[in-house]
DNA sequence: CTGAAAGCGCTTACAG
DNA sequence: CTGAAAGCGCTTACAG
């Protein structure tokens, strides 16, 4: 029932793997030479598809004639170019990629992996990649790693079996670039995306500009008149949340605010976490509370306001909440939150232009950072008195 | 720069796209026969990857053997295996499963075609797909078709070309069995999710429980009180809207309530005209108005919200309001919204295991239907006095 | 237990 | 303008 063993945790190991059988009738071994007249009446296995083959006996030219039609060569006489095209079409022809990427040694496809498509913000990203690779005839390899480096060590091995173009890859925490790199071999065509990783300089990049959006968050709030402003939420290990932090000490300095340490708080980017951590921000440090935070990102601050509402103050008036990225659920919580929204989609369609461009011998791989702009909504409230 | 041309909207038409340069440097006409000896200090492509004859020539064992040690085979003997196994990991040897699979006649993909990665309904049910899949060694190809039976003619035909052992097809709006019968020919197994069509018998077939969702929800509406209850959105043409307005009609018709056709209100399944459409409700006819709508989905529900509140109607006070999904934000709205939840994630695991068993020569086609549970939270409030 | 040979469906110089 | 031949990287009877 199962066509393959499922990839071993020990990724990097020879596929032992059987693949799946496809064809729904067992194989039978040919009987063609076995004396016996072969059964004419199914004088090819119904399984099989119509082969350039097919279509050049039917006509009587050469596949290389067939082949060269498909190709749109302009080598072929007209009149051929038609009755070869009918054949196709009367045969109801479908083009073998596969057999075609294997003799010319190209690739049709790019693998895409992410953490987990329930993630709004990687939906639009991989529908904008998906898009954009679409549009240049690819075909995208999906992979999941749940942020799991383990699994994906797993999955990027199992796709670079597939033999991508390129790999887009949004590293799960944690990841290492060495141990990206004894599956992603030299030849390999990687874009990392949002994540950025030490040792792995030879792969492009494309991120966010974290650090100037969480500046325009902070500024935003001074602005409004808050002195005392924390940043809440994320791991400080990882390169984002290190960036917006950045960010939000530059703004402060930018406008002469002192930061109190108690104001950097940790939190795994979840819901739950954020809402438990909440009393962090209000704890028995001698200094007055902050009156506003600036949150890692987006689920972090909508778990933020419902601890901030368990403790009876209303987000938005009686504390100032901003997000990061945008996600749909922003528009609609009470009060809408502020945010950073980074374009999802667009940055999808630009990973996928730029593994797509890394494909030429001359572009090397590249940093890019994108802009990300200031969405202002109820949660950073009205101006102080 | 455009390795292939994208494919055109005729796509029924064979396939003149160029296939990608994947390969960074062009292919040089191999000088092996030109008289001079060959260059000895490149002797290999450097982009060529390590190959089983690399492998079976560095240890003095035939390709077959190879072949035979990377499936597994018993057949081998254990201090040859070993060697092999050596050499495979000194010379980082990937399997190109391509290859392989244009051999044994197999493939190990299964295409994914939805209209939008960006609704979190399908964003999950992909997630599922691809964890269900990538458990059983196969990859997940993605599609989408942003609900144009065009596009959706485009894309399969592109994704056919890549030999995907099955096909999970959520058609897009307007789609046609008889023309997607042209693009998944006799031999295609297909899974379509979630719409039904007519004409497609020969295909497997998942969908959730529609009728019973929307029974369920009204048989709650009436439970609370509500004697006018309204069926609010959706295209009375698709076959999803029809059976939730069957659910609702039987558990009026078993509590013995009259539907004014007045009740049954037609929208696009988008917030903007679902909330434009409120007044609908509300009309200059002689009954009474209703007090309360089922709504085709969550988008719909979150429209029609709105649009109550634009008209100074509380949602859950004024009048009671369902959806059907329990799309992330059906959470986080205010009120929070009572509605089917249909566990797309299982969901989509289940897709994934129906078009996998669907291989199987035994196993027919089937249809399926999946059940929904009721989600109660205070957009349907409290029983009336 | 291992090797030589054929072949999956396509493409590409090379002749003619 | 068209055909014969070789080959992409793998697998699988068939011999030995």
């Amino acid at each position: 029932m199962s066509p393959k063993r499922p990839p071993r945790p020990e990724a990097a190991r020879a596929p032992k793997a059987a693949p799946s059988k496809a064809t729904r009738k067992a194989d039978t071994a040919p009987r063609a030479k076995a004396g016996k007249p072969a059964v004419t009446d199914r004088k090819r296995d119904p399984q099989r598809g119509v082969t350039v083959t097919d279509i050049a006996n039917a006509i009587g030219v050469s596949r290389a004639t067939v082949s060269l039609v498909l190709r749109g060569s302009p080598l072929v006489h007209a009149d051929t170019r038609a009755r070869v095209e009918a054949e196709l079409k009367r045969q109801r022809y479908v083009y073998n990629r596969g057999a075609a990427n294997l003799r010319r040694r190209t690739s049709s496809s790019v693998a895409l992996v992410i953490n987990d498509l329930a993630n709004p913000f990687f939906a639009e990203f991989a529908a904008g990649v998906d898009e954009a690779l679409g549009d240049k005839g690819f075909v995208t390899l999906l992979g999941s790693t749940g942020e799991s480096p383990e699994r994906q060590q797993a999955v990027l091995t199992s796709l670079m079996e597939h033999t991508p173009a390129g790999v887009i890859l949004s590293p799960a925490e944690g990841s290492d670039a060495t141990q990206l790199h004894k599956v992603l071999d030299a030849r390999a065509n990687v874009l990392l995306f949002n994540r950025e990783l030490t040792g792995a300089d030879d792969w492009g990049f494309l991120g966010l500009d974290n650090q100037h959006g969480a500046q325009l968050a902070t500024e935003h709030l001074i602005s409004l008149g808050h002195r005392r402003i924390a940043f809440y939420g994320g791991h400080a290990d990882s390169s984002s949340c290190r960036q917006r932090r950045a960010g939000h000490a530059q703004a402060m300095a930018k406008a002469g605010l002192a930061v109190d340490p108690a104001w950097l708080i940790e939190s795994a980017p979840n819901r739950l976490e954020a809402a438990a951590r909440t009393g962090e921000l209000f704890g028995d440090n001698d200094h007055a509370p902050p009156t506003a935070a600036v949150c890692y990102n987006d689920t972090v601050a909508l778990g933020l306001m419902l601890g901030l509402l368990a403790r009876g103050i209303q987000p938005g008036k009686g504390f100032a909440v901003t997000g990061f990225d945008d996600i749909p659920e922003a528009a609609v919580t009470t009060p809408p939150l502020t945010t950073l929204a980074a374009q999802p989609r667009e940055r999808g369609r630009q990973a996928a232009q730029l593994v797509l461009m890394q494909l030429d011998a001359g572009a090397a791989p590249r940093r890019t950072i994108a802009p990300v702009t200031l969405c202002v909504r109820e949660s950073s409230g009205t101006r102080l008195k």
